[in-house]
DNA sequence: ACCCACTTGAT
DNA sequence: TCAAGTGGG
């Protein structure tokens, strides 16, 4: 057995303040990476093409840093369960390690992992937790329960104490040529491209790949966007958010070191309301963590609603509603405008993914699953907790004590696009259309045929009261 | 068992 | 001004 350990990266794309992978270094110089690319991940149908193009230039990032720190990072193809505990033998690593992560899939793959190499006598680090602040066993309710509201989650949370970020890999060596062979000679191939691996992605990237232009991104934000960012994280037509999501998605960016820039923030803060904003952007941090430990804890959301009034909820079936919606063409200017933002950019604004969600599951009465799945299917940041967190949130079926959510798509769009800049972007077909009428929706037939703009689908007010009656349905027949 | 408090709500 | 249900202490 040799001195070398194998890193396995999976969503932590980078070399520093990278827990597991100190851990590596800590027992050896000599540390290699590994990356697997996963088919039933990639072959799913919860994938997107921006975001395999957003991970794959974060691979090539993390390639260099390798390289730069003595090392090399290995790519492989195939089933991790096979793949990974077959290159540790053919290697005779000592040890691989990894970061544990809280989705059903991941868990069940590494407890399969755990024991392959445990059957081979190779050391592995025992779920080390990395991408989340405060691990969930930390967190419980007074009667040692686990929180289902972020409130108290929230209150819980805040006071417990958080890890600094660990230092960046280096100094390490690699491969030898000889087993950089037999490497290769086991399945480690160059790098492939997304379109290698038939995911075609040809407009930008609303961040640049690798870790230089997460951390950037962030020094920048924390020295500005997040001192007004209680405001201006409302309005879309707004740069107001930090627009690390899909760098947080894929741990390019350490959690710790995130948590760090914002005490940084904290204590540079002059005003009451920076404070507020930065304590603000905080909150969302730690919706990302509860999100995670909910993941953790209660595993069956992955599968659908929570809240036993919305499990087998009379949603309907309409594949048309389904087809306008995706497409941008339900004739709610606001809904239409942020979806083609996701489908022209692979991101879409916060505040915009609730009024489409409440949009789907309130008035399409569709089953949120459905409108989870797509922007799998199309966003940059695409994440499992995340994701279905905030789809819950928005059917009302998760966790959050607040069943009737309904956003009513005009006020919002008067909130929060009051100039109708947003919508104007993004729908230019209307972009002659009088503000206040754009902003309501209140657009005749015969102007919307005459701009190419569809008429509206549904009526907001009607779909909303048979969504009331469909719960109260349901409620009765839960009760009984 | 009581009561407080509740991300981004609506009218 | 109303809401609306419930988790958590």
């Amino acid at each position: 057995m040799s001195d070398l350990i194998l890193f396995w990266h999976r969503r932590d794309l980078r070399t520093s303040d990278n827990t597991g992978l100190i851990a590596a270094k800590e027992q050896t110089r000599k540390v290699v990476g590994i990356f697997c690319l996963d088919p039933n991940i990639l072959e799913s149908d919860d994938i997107a093409p921006v975001r395999v193009t957003y991970m794959i230039g974060c691979l090539q990032a993390l390639q260099k840093s390798y390289v730069e720190a003595g090392s090399q990072l290995l790519i492989l193809h195939g089933n991790p369960t096979q793949v990974i505990p077959q290159m540790a033998a053919a290697l005779t690593a000592k040890g691989v390690f990894w970061n544990w992560d809280v989705e059903p899939y991941s868990q069940k793959r590494d407890t399969v992992i755990v024991d392959a190499l445990k059957e081979k006598g190779i050391e592995f680090l025992d779920r080390n937790w990395d991408q989340i602040l405060n691990v969930p066993d930390e967190i419980r309710t007074g009667t040692g329960s686990q929180y289902t509201v972020y409130s108290p989650f929230w209150k819980n949370w805040s006071t417990k104490p958080k890890a600094k970020p660990v230092p960046k890999l280096e100094d390490i060596s690699g491969l030898t040529a000889a087993e950089m062979q037999i490497a290769q000679a086991n399945g480690a191939i160059a790098l492939p491209s997304a379109k290698d691996l038939g995911f075609i992605w040809d407009g930008d990237l609303v961040i640049e790949p690798g870790e230089v232009a997460a951390l950037e991104r962030l020094e920048e934000f924390a020295a500005t966007g997040i001192n007004s960012y209680q405001e201006d994280r409302n309005f879309p037509a707004v740069d107001g958010t930090s627009r690390l999501s899909a760098a947080l998605k894929f741990g390019v960016i350490g959690i710790r070191t995130v948590w760090q820039a914002t005490l940084e923030a904290m204590e540079n803060s002059r005003s009451d309301e920076t404070t507020a904003a930065i304590r603000t952007w905080q909150q969302e941090i730690a919706w990302r963590e509860f999100y995670q430990h909910a993941m953790y804890n209660f595993p069956e959301l992955a599968e659908g609603a929570f809240r036993e009034t919305f499990k087998n909820f009379p949603w309907e079936s309409n594949d048309e509603y389904y087809q306008a919606w995706c497409e941008g063409r339900t004739g709610y200017p606001i809904v239409d405008a942020a979806m083609r933002q996701m489908n022209e950019l692979g991101w879409m604004h916060n505040r915009c993914r609730m009024i489409v969600a409440s949009f789907f599951t309130k008035d399409l009465l569709l089953d949120p699953r459905l409108g989870e799945k797509y922007f799998m299917q199309k966003l940059i940041d695409g994440d499992l907790s995340a994701n279905n967190g905030g789809w819950q949130w928005s059917a009302s079926s998760g966790m959050d004590p607040k069943p009737v959510r309904i956003f009513n798509p005009a006020s919002q769009a008067q909130k929060f696009d009051a100039e109708g800049e947003y919508i104007r972007q993004w729908v230019p077909e209307l972009r002659s259309v009088d503000t206040g009428d754009l902003l309501t929706g209140n657009i005749t037939p015969l102007e919307r045929d005459a701009l190419g703009y569809p008429q509206p689908i549904v009526d907001h007010k009607i779909q909303q009261r048979i969504f009331k009656d469909k719960y109260q349905q349901r409620k009765g027949v839960i009760s009984s």
